[in-house]
RNA sequence: UCCUCGAUAGCUCAACGGUAGAGCAACCGGCUGUUAACCGGUAGGUUGUAGGUUCGAAUCCUACUCGGGGAGCCA
């Protein structure tokens, strides 16, 4: 007999009730009492569980009734309906293969654990409830970015993991080497001489693929990335990891106002694919994580998203009569508590907003005529702050030059982002959305350490 | 990195200067429709680590390690 889904008995719709069947899976939880017991059994292929009756009519009644959490078992039976209120149907077994036995020190319960303690057991977690959701909502939001950048004409770009630009200017960086730590090659100097290195230079792992996701922009027209990426920040939040995954489109003959449009259209568009093809694991969740997960992000499509300029921003914040921690002053970035206040209180929905002084920003944004901001936009959405940020980028070949000049920078180590410029540039913008930050949105987890299979942290590598 | 709170049985917690306990899990037994099943029993501990104060420390003090929350950096 071959094998059946959990998935396929509650999409059937009754196709194999009174049917023989068989399903593989790993037992949940038993109950067992002198002659019968239930089994939940998940096969990894639904969030819900499958109830299996046995009775002491199995050859091997006595080891099934004393099987321990998280065992592998056959189940040959016939699916009926349930008598009890919490289960549409069962399956009555008559044939239990034991195929893998847990041991009695098996850490998970089922009683609830706390999150900080699943982290420690993050190589079993994925079998409680909470994670099997989180995690088959991440594989569907992936699928759905997919699907939306191809549906809409842009080319997938896998943009280098190893840079050999030590100036991407987006944080700390790892370094990557085979020199010897204890002996390395070292120059006249008596420096590091990173010649005798695998590559020949420095290098590094990527903090961010958007300046080669450029050079493809100016091929392509519409690009986007998808990737892992690496900040040695020492950042110790729940929304920082120094592994994550950002998606990073870029978007040729376009300005800041094409650039928003596409990232409301693009969080719109991942919002509702995963409503529609996760409900159970939705529903589970706005019972049990958050309360208002589903009302937010029903309301996330509705809505349209607010926009304001900086200078704005600044203005209602001056005048909100809040007292702020942190000072407001044009020309101060703003604070978590200042984007909270506007997201969450002023506006109640997500807000872009733009044109920030460009000494806040990076030295690629578009400059403004008024010559003292910068074509820049940060999305904020209420419960997880800055989701995207992006920017229209400089195309004028002597206002980048001039910039990198302010800023020190080495053009040198830029001339292939320059030659964009020099090469048929044109207007052309872009933003970086993290993954992890959109998965806490989709689920309401709140530590990004839950959204990540085997987080990477400062002082927490394992698994 | 800074501020702050915490660490006691496998898990979740209690004991707040005077003999370390409970619920769940595990193990043994009972129970004819359970669903965080229920009922009875057994076993389980150098109280995060290292020092100090005290007749006596899980409890008070110091340092360190790890974890939570907040901040910075950012996505």
């Amino acid at each position: 007999m071959e094998a059946a889904t959990v998935k396929e008995l509650y999409a059937g719709k009754g196709k194999y009730l009174h049917q023989r069947i068989q399903i593989n899976g790993w037992v949940r939880t038993l109950r067992s009492s002198k002659t019968f017991g239930f089994i939940e059994l998940n096969d990894g292929t639904f969030f819900s569980n499958l109830q299996v009756v046995f009775d002491e009519n199995l050859a091997n009644y006595k080891e099934v009734s004393k099987l321990i959490t998280g065992s592998a078992i056959k189940v040959a039976g016939q699916l009926t309906e349930s008598p009890g209120a919490k289960q549409p149907f069962e399956l009555k077994a008559e044939c239990i293969e034991i195929e893998g036995l847990s041991a009695p020190d098996y850490p998970l319960q089922k009683k609830r654990h706390t999150f900080e303690y699943l982290r420690t057991i993050a190589h079993l977690r994925s079998r409680t409830n909470t994670f099997s959701a989180v995690f088959r909502i991440r594989s569907v939001a992936a699928y759905a970015i997919h699907k939306f950048f191809q549906e809409n004409g842009f080319v997938h770009v896998h943009t280098p993991i190893i840079t050999g630009s030590d100036a991407e200017g987006a944080g700390e960086m790892f370094r990557l080497t085979t020199l010897d730590f204890d002996k390395p090659p070292r120059d006249e100097k008596g420096a590091v001489d990173f010649t005798k290195d695998f590559f020949g230079k420095e290098t590094n792992l990527t903090v961010s693929g958007q300046l080669e996701a450029e050079t493809y922009c100016m091929a392509f027209n519409k690009v986007y990335t998808f990737g892992p990426t690496f900040r040695a920040e020492n950042s110790n939040t729940p929304r920082h990891a120094a592994e994550f995954w950002m998606i990073e489109p870029e978007i040729a003959f376009a300005g800041l106002r094409e650039n928003m449009n596409l990232a409301e259209d693009m969080l719109k568009f991942i919002v509702s694919y995963v409503l529609e093809n996760t409900p159970a694991e939705m529903q589970f969740l706005n019972s049990f994580v958050d309360k208002s997960l589903l009302e937010r992000l029903t309301n996330i499509v509705k809505s349209d998203f607010g926009h304001l300029t900086y200078s704005q921003a600044v203005e209602i914040l001056k005048k909100s009569g809040e007292q702020f921690e942190y000072p407001v002053a044009w020309g101060i970035d703003l604070q978590t508590e200042h984007e909270r206040y506007i997201t969450e209180k002023h506006f109640g929905k997500p807000v872009f907003v733009t044109d920030y002084p460009k000494e806040i920003k990076a030295f690629y944004m578009r400059l403004n005529d008024d010559g003292r901001t910068v074509a820049a936009m940060d999305l904020l959405v209420p419960g997880v702050g800055e989701l995207v940020g992006g920017s229209q980028r400089e195309e004028r070949l002597d206002y980048l030059s001039k910039r990198m000049d302010e800023l020190g920078l080495n053009k040198e180590d830029y001339w292939w982002y320059l030659d964009l410029r020099k090469y048929g540039g044109v207007r052309h913008a872009g933003f970086g959305l993290g993954f992890e930050r959109l998965i806490m949105y989709l689920t309401g987890m709140t530590n990004i350490r839950d959204v990540i299979s085997f987080p990477r942290t400062p002082k927490n590598a394992e698994f």
